[in-house]
DNA sequence: AAATGGTTCAACCGCGGAATA
DNA sequence: ATATTCCGCGGTTGAACCATT
């Protein structure tokens, strides 16, 4: 049996016209976003449906950001990689007005040359050559502060060659909420540090990893705060190099 | 000014899973 | 229960643009 696609008139590849986008607007608008290949068909345009969906998602749908990624979203961007890896999609939904392709083509083009620039691995976020002593780590998750833990035994169980190697770099940036400097509010610098959660801060008040309280300025519950900000199940701490102590 | 090489990013492809017939 | 269609995802491609020689 032929497939739907093969049935299809010869159909258009390439750069969209303004004329296309006005109608897929138009027809999103009028249809929604589904059925895609109903789309398609319906509005006339010469594309698959799948490729209506991609420019729909990707460059016509309201509120999307058309400047360049920003250092806070790109600080996002290594941070997420780093606890799921090249999940676009899920990184996306935590930058409102990024599309997983945008995400996918910064990290690409930008991010992984950095890493790799500085020999990190872009894929694992370990180091690939001997790291500088003096590198300062930061924002690592209970399980990498256990993995850490694991690691620094590994390496006063090892040899000195060994030892080299045992040794990981973490570049990873510290992930904090801004101080919510209200009216007449903090004198001191930790003060109501923690009114607003990250995932509240990104604008996420109901999310399932808000720690805060559904954006009610509650303080975290944490006990320990001096431990770091706890931020999608993650404790942001940081690590000295040389002693491998969570500070 | 032209040639060349590198970079960027919009768009396509193939696959897997979900939904539907 | 099975086949087909639809949808969404991650990987890849290639044209346009930019910088350098």
């Amino acid at each position: 049996m032929a497939t739907h696609s093969a049935l299809q008139a010869v159909q258009r590849r390439g750069p969209w016209l303004q004329e296309e986008d006005r109608r897929l607007t138009m027809f999103v608008t009028r249809m929604g976003e589904r059925k895609w290949d109903s789309i398609a068909k319906a509005s006339g345009l010469e594309r698959s449906g799948k490729s209506c969906r991609f420019r729909w998602l990707n460059y016509l749908r309201p509120n999307l950001k058309r400047d360049r990624i920003n250092s806070k979203e790109e600080e996002i961007i290594m941070k997420l990689h780093k606890k799921w890896g090249n999940k676009w999609s899920r990184i996306a939904r935590w930058l409102p007005g990024r599309t997983d392709n945008e995400i996918k083509n910064y990290w690409n083009t930008h991010i992984k040359r950095k890493l790799l620039s500085r020999g990190i691995d872009p894929t694992t976020h370990r180091a690939i050559i001997d790291p500088s002593p003096a590198t300062t780590i930061s924002f690592t998750s209970n399980s990498a502060v256990e993995d850490q833990e694991d690691r620094k035994k590994q390496v006063n169980d090892s040899s000195p060659t060994e030892k080299r190697h045992l040794l990981d770099l973490n570049l990873d940036l510290k992930i904090s909420p801004p101080y919510p400097v209200a009216a007449g509010a903090a004198t001191t610098k930790n003060e109501g540090r923690n009114s607003l959660c990250f995932s509240c801060s990104l604008g996420f008040e109901n999310s399932k990893d808000c720690s805060c309280g559904n954006g009610k300025n509650n303080i975290i519950a944490s006990s320990d705060n001096s431990k770091g900000f706890d931020f999608l199940g993650l404790k942001s701490c940081v690590l000295d190099c040389r002693t491998l102590e969570i500070k």
